[in-house]
DNA sequence: CATATATCAGCGAGACTGACATAT
DNA sequence: CATATGTCAGTCTCGCTGATATAT
């Protein structure tokens, strides 16, 4: 039996490995993985693929209201949407009531791409949390979800 | 009535930002932020202060196995390793064992820089942790290495 | 020979910077 | 005027690809 514990207890020379920064960086790389692997089929890139789930949910909306949700460069958005618009599943129309904005909305070929990229993705996701139960991964989601959502820490 | 969805089922268009891969990343992005401030100081970038450690932990190694433990590839560990000895605080000596190799140890400077920066990056892991109690830290600990650890998954 | 190690050159995705034109 | 939006050009890190030389 392998003696139990310390399990919190800060090492003087913590190595890197243990660090929580180092942890969820590999997770979260293999995530980015999986969900780039699963959606390569549909020739979407992770954050094409994320930027059209979410004009999807969000109906008409601005670009940089897209990046201030997804947490992507408005530079950057400019890219993606051209590329989600030269394939067809999204659309730029100027927006009458703030001639600045343009209102993206998804094409029917968009919605049909992010049903099948959606599934991909979960089934990635699951892949990804495969190694806990139901509910190990609910609070697993909880608790990322809480660190996340920290008003900013300061 | 329409069949109720059961509890924590994936919504059918569960929209990007509650995959767990998603939240994932966003964490250790801002994990990875933190940290990097944190030893900006120093002059290191977060790769550089992990082989750092690794080769302080795990003494006279070949860069190959470096770039094995921290999943870093061998050609950019070239750099990486470039940089520590520019800094003086790593030394490549040629492996009288294994010629091909080269024998990477830290030096008394590169000891030194690790101590401070990892005193700053554990300080940076605290913040990052700060929405969750000491326990909920260790659980979520916990599970991200169960997955981080899962048997590669095939 | 095949394998492993280390090095070099380059690519692509992601997250940035600065600058600029336009609209509010 | 200041602000917000969208666009373009470029930089940097990180993770890859390929090719090469050397040692096992």
């Amino acid at each position: 039996m392998p003696k139990p514990l310390s399990p919190s207890s800060p090492s003087p020379l913590a190595h890197i490995q243990s660090l929580p920064s180092w942890l969820v960086g590999r997770v979260a790389a293999r995530g980015r993985g999986l969900v780039a692997d699963a959606i390569a089929g549909e020739g979407l890139k992770l954050m094409q693929h994320a930027v059209l789930a979410a004009t999807a949910e969000y109906g008409p909306v601005a670009q940089a209201e897209l990046g201030r949700r997804l947490a992507v460069d408005p530079k950057d958005m400019v890219g993606i949407l051209n590329h989600l618009q030269d394939a067809g599943l999204v659309l730029r129309t100027p927006d009458p009531a703030d001639r600045r904005k343009n209102a993206v909305t998804v094409t029917p070929q968009g919605e049909a791409a992010l049903a099948r990229c959606a599934a991909l993705a979960e089934a990635a996701n699951e892949q990804l949390l495969a190694p806990l139960t139901p509910g190990e991964q609910d609070v697993l989601m909880g608790l990322l979800r809480r660190v996340h959502e920290a008003p900013a820490s300061f």
